[in-house]
DNA sequence: GTCTTTGCAAACGATTTGCACTAGC
DNA sequence: GCTAGTGCAAATCGTTTGCAAAGAC
């Protein structure tokens, strides 16, 4: 579980996109959806990168690979990528939501850097059953939770990443 | 610290609300803000509540006390109340803010009823320092957090209220 | 060929802003 | 009276939707 700067690209992550895309094929396939060129174009784009990406960014990057597809498309197809499970969709409060290629990893927390707006995950089994110790304490039934830290990575507290959050690579 | 739901509305919390309305109006007075009419009536409505308002709820609010305001005096006066201190701004991703009197509270978590919108607080002094070392174990320097959790509240549970969030008395 | 997707443009909901008018002080 | 606030309407931003043309199967 990485950051969205550095594209650290290991082999087993190579390998994890491949799977990824693969799977969102099976998925159209299996609901008789269409297998369209826009629909791959943007789901390789978001399951192919570490970062959480918003919509705008997604059409950024679709620009850069030489493809492209209408605003109306990239929501539509990343609500079927949340459909298929392959992306998780945040909020993190800045007035847009991100999408995250889940991976299959379980639930995780965030951090976020209120400089460079950088996300960094982790995970921490604590929190997780604190959360629902302090729910039934209150008389909720816990279904899901989210965590975000808003701080300073390391980076931009150094001085180092005064900029805005780097489009991948 | 209590929900949004039954206003039970004791001695202390008078003389607290009271308190918040005189602060607001020498906030006022001290950065030479005009005190209008609908400056105190809004004010009025946030401040006298324990809920979590949204800017329409306000606006509803308003209209049942005989008050009014225009939507963009309201988003303009939360502002006011907001640095002020005496109001803090919550998203809890759900498309839209809402503002709770901060009434001096330190730093809490919220629990937000996915049925019925109620939201309620709780503090844990345990959940402040671990993420502050959970920051630090990743390079972060942590400025705030925010912790919600998403469930079911004992009466939805229950069955008893499935009815949207209601307005205050 | 039939049925779904696409893209554009219009529609949206929450929030902000421009500006003539009104009200504090 | 001078300055700041108010209200309305227009504008903005992220996102959604209607609909004719285009593409998947």
């Amino acid at each position: 579980m990485s950051g969205d700067g550095a594209s650290t690209t290991s082999e087993e992550q190579v390998r994890a996109i491949a799977a990824d895309r693969a799977a969102f094929r099976s998925f159209l396939r299996d609901h008789s959806l269409p297998v369209t060129a826009q629909r791959l174009a943007i789901a390789d784009v978001v399951l192919g990168t570490e970062r959480h990406v918003s919509a705008e960014d997604v059409a950024e990057m679709l620009r850069r690979s030489g493809a492209s597809a209408g605003t109306a498309t990239i929501y539509r197809t990343l609500e079927v990528l949340v459909r298929s499970g392959l992306v998780v969709e945040r909020d993190f409060g800045e007035g847009f939501k991100r999408y995250e290629a889940s991976r299959g990893v379980p639930h995780h927390e965030h951090l976020l850097c209120s400089v460079c707006g950088r996300v960094t995950e982790f995970r921490d089994e604590r929190l997780e059953r604190m959360t629902t110790l302090l729910a039934e304490a209150h008389d909720f039934s816990r279904q899901r939770h989210r965590l975000v830290i808003y701080g300073l990575c390391g980076d931009c507290r150094r001085g180092a990443a005064q900029r805005p959050p780097l489009l991948p690579t």
